[in-house]
Parts: structure tokens; sequence; C-alpha cells
DNA sequence: TTTTCCCCTATCCAAACGGCTAGGTGGGCA
DNA sequence: TGCCCACCTAGCCGTTTGGATAGGGGAAAA
């Protein structure tokens, strides 16, 4: 099901011998050595770069053009950007394959990375060593991958909420970080200077998209979303 | 000032040459892979066991007997075992050093940690590969190693709010995680089986506890403590 | 230019919440 | 044995919510 959504086939580029050059983006060095462990394990793997900030990716696959690109995401503190970065690489670099590989799961961040170019999405827990070593091959190959509990997350969301998801504004991000202080309505419109009516017009939108019924839920999900902090 | 903490002088049964042996509990195969690569990069350290669950843990250190323990708490869906586990292998042996290695910094954990015999705390995020050997060989030399930032963190906390902090029960716990998931306190009572009363009991506990007056800011805090998923 | 989207505002009402005080039970530890 | 603590229950009252409905303004895209 995976390879339907990007039906690329693979280039004759790749002879069977190649190494597969990639660069691997992650603000952890553990998670970097662990990465480069594993997939150097591998005849045929070179991490010929490593990133530790969004800027640092771009200039990385500026000078060495990798094969893959594996990247966390979750580099600064905002996720927003390494989505843009999937975008910006998948543009200027279409040969260059982009495998997000995610500490946490998230349905909104999950389209969303596919949508902006992404081949493939792995959640780190409880990955194992052969589930990314294969996903980088079959990512080359040109499928996109989805890991395992990814997959079923992405149908689920695909048929029903998927338009309702899209993403949140600025103020309505603005509100829920308010909310997730432990403010009230009125607390909140007099620090962003609206009116209490338009807090609630932003949070019951909010609330829409992120399907939730209640102030706390609302934080909760945006917050397991890493839309907030 | 770490090591003021815990004065413990090293005993002399550490001879130049001899090498640290060392568990890694981690439920995530790269940061195992990439601990192992980083340490054992260090003449001298082995990794002799890694585990996943906290059951294995036990086993892993019935069985080697290391002179290290790396753990990440966050190995099942609930930190307190973790907690507990850190207790439990400081109690039953006392040589064994333990050194956390968290994903998130929070004041709770860490303090709870340190309580329940733990060695070290350090935080993945921007951690240097240096900063781990250095804090395993230190941990080693009977020293107690706070990471950067995590040091600051106690310190203020240790003054303040260090009493009402405590920890919270299980019932508020549960509590905690149904408000997540959007339920009422009436929806919350029929769930457990308790009233509606019981419930309001419970999360203005807790919430004096970690200092909140809103159920929204509650749920933040201990997702953002790590209490909750 | 028309549509679309984000942003802002308003009013209504039932339900939910927070903060409080004041109790009762049972297990574990000193 | 008595104390502490986690757990459970009750009622009150003012405030805050959720949810719905019904608008207007301005900027950017189609």
């Amino acid at each position: 099901m995976g390879s339907d959504l990007r039906p690329e086939v693979s280039l004759g580029r790749r002879s069977p011998m190649a190494t597969t050059r990639i660069v691997v983006a992650d603000r952890n060095v553990i998670t970097r050595v662990g990465i480069r462990s594993i997939l150097e394990r591998n005849a045929g793997m070179a991490v010929v770069a490593e990133a530790t900030t969004y800027d640092a990716v771009i200039d990385a696959v500026d000078e060495h053009g990798p094969d893959i690109m594996i990247i966390d995401l979750d580099l600064g503190d905002d996720t927003t950007r390494g989505l843009s970065l999937c975008e910006e690489i998948s543009d200027r670099y279409p040969a260059t394959k982009i495998l997000v590989l995610a500490n946490t799961l998230s349905e909104l961040i999950v389209v969303e990375a596919l949508r902006r170019g992404a081949n493939g999405y792995l959640c780190k827990n409880d990955l194992k060593s052969d589930e990314l070593i294969n996903g980088v091959k079959a990512i080359q190959d040109g499928d996109t991958v989805l890991g395992r509990g990814v997959g079923s997350l992405v149908a689920k969301g695909l048929g029903s909420t998927r338009d309702k998801t899209e993403h949140l504004t600025d103020r309505e991000l603005d509100v829920i970080r308010a909310i997730s202080r432990g403010l009230s309505n009125k607390q909140i419109a007099h620090e962003m200077f609206i009116s209490e009516s338009t807090v609630k017009f932003h949070i019951q939108n909010a609330s829409k998209k992120l399907n939730s019924h209640r102030r706390a839920e609302l934080v909760h999900r945006a917050s397991a979303a890493g839309l907030i902090a």
C-alpha cells in the first residue's frame, strides 16, 4: 500500500555494488552514533555527514547530495521547521529520499511530512535494527515506508479526520499554549488583547481540528502532536 | 557540588586496568547501540548486557552484577516503575551505580530518582559523547553526576517546591490520565467506580502537588514531567 | 472580482469546574 | 496502640466551560 502513494520507480542509477550515501540529522549524539553503527554494520551504506540543526541539514545536503536523508523532525523547538525542511529538500533535490525518524507518533505530523515529500516515517520507539535497515533499502528502491503502527494511523486519518486536521493557525496555537499554562478565557483574552468571545472562538475551532471536546484534552493532544512545548 | 550530595569515596576495588562492566536499559535499539558504541570506543568499558523492559533489567543485574547501570526510566508506559527500579537495584546491589539517562528534563523525576538511589542524571538531548563517558567515569569514582541544566534545576527545586511536589499517588495519576482524554468528572467517576466527589478530591490534591489551578494545566504539567504518556 | 481563510465579536444556556469545609475507612509503621 | 496516609464521600456556591448560532473586516489567492 505504501508504494501507491508515490509511484516513482527506482531509477537505474543504482548499481548493485554502489554504496548508499546517507546524511543523518538528529540533535542527539547517542541517536546519531546508534544509527550510524546500525547502518554501517551493513555493507553498502555509509553515513557521510551528521547534522544537528536545520541549517546544518541544508548545508550537509548541499555539500554531499546524499541518496538518503534520515531526519528527526524535532531538531529545534519547532517541528514546523522540520516539515518545511522536508519540503525544501524534496523540492531542490528530488533524488534525495527522505526518511523521517520520529520520537513520537502523531497522525498530524505523519500526514504532513508525507505531503511535504518525506518517503518514509519510522518511529524510534520499539524500532528494530533490521526494520531500520530494510526501511532504508526500501526507500532507496522508491517505496514509501511507514513503520509499524504508522500505516494504520495514516489510513485511519486519511478517511475521517484528514480535512478537519489540516493544521492549527497561529492564534489557535497561542490560545492552546495559554490554556496549557492554566489561564482562563478571560485571562487569555486580556493577555492577547482580544475579547473573551474570540478566545472561545479559537478554542472551538482548534477543538474541531484536533477532535477534542475539553480544553484539557485539547492541550494533551496538541502536546502529544508536538505542537506545543 | 554534585559529590556533596552523596559523599561516598570510591572504594579501592577498582584497579586502573580493570574494565567497567555496564548494563544498558533502554527500549530504543538506536539508543542502545549508540550508547554501546560511544562507551566501547573507550578502552576499559564494556556493555555486558542490554535490557528493554523492567523485568529484563532486574534479570540482567542479577546475572551480571554490573559496575554501572545506565537506564532510561521510560521503559514501559509508567515512569514510576522505573523509579522503583532504581530503588530496588540500589537496595539489592549497593555496589552497582545507577546512571539515569532521560529524554526529558523534569525536576520531579530528577529529585525522585536521586532520592531512590540514582547516582547520576543526564539528559539525552544535547548531551555530548565525552559528557557521557566522563559521567560514567565520575560515577564509578563515587561522584554524583548531574548533567548541564539538571544541577541548577534540582538546586532550584530543593528550596522551594520540593515538599509540595513529592509524588502523585496512583489514583491521582489515573484521574489525570482520564482528564487528558477529555473526560468530565462524572465520566471519570463512572469509569473508575468512584463518586464524582472523589474524582474532584484527587484532582485537587494532584493540583496542589503540581501547583496548578486548572485541569488543563494539570495535564500539561504531568505530561511535561513525563508522568503521563 | 469573487472566493477563501484567518481573525475578531456577540449572546444564550446548561453543564462542568475549582475551591472549600467536613467528614469516614483501612493498611502500614512506630 | 496510635498516628499517618492513601483513599473514599458529601454538599455548597460562584465562576468557567462547551456548544451553538450569527455575524463583520481584511488580506491573499483564484
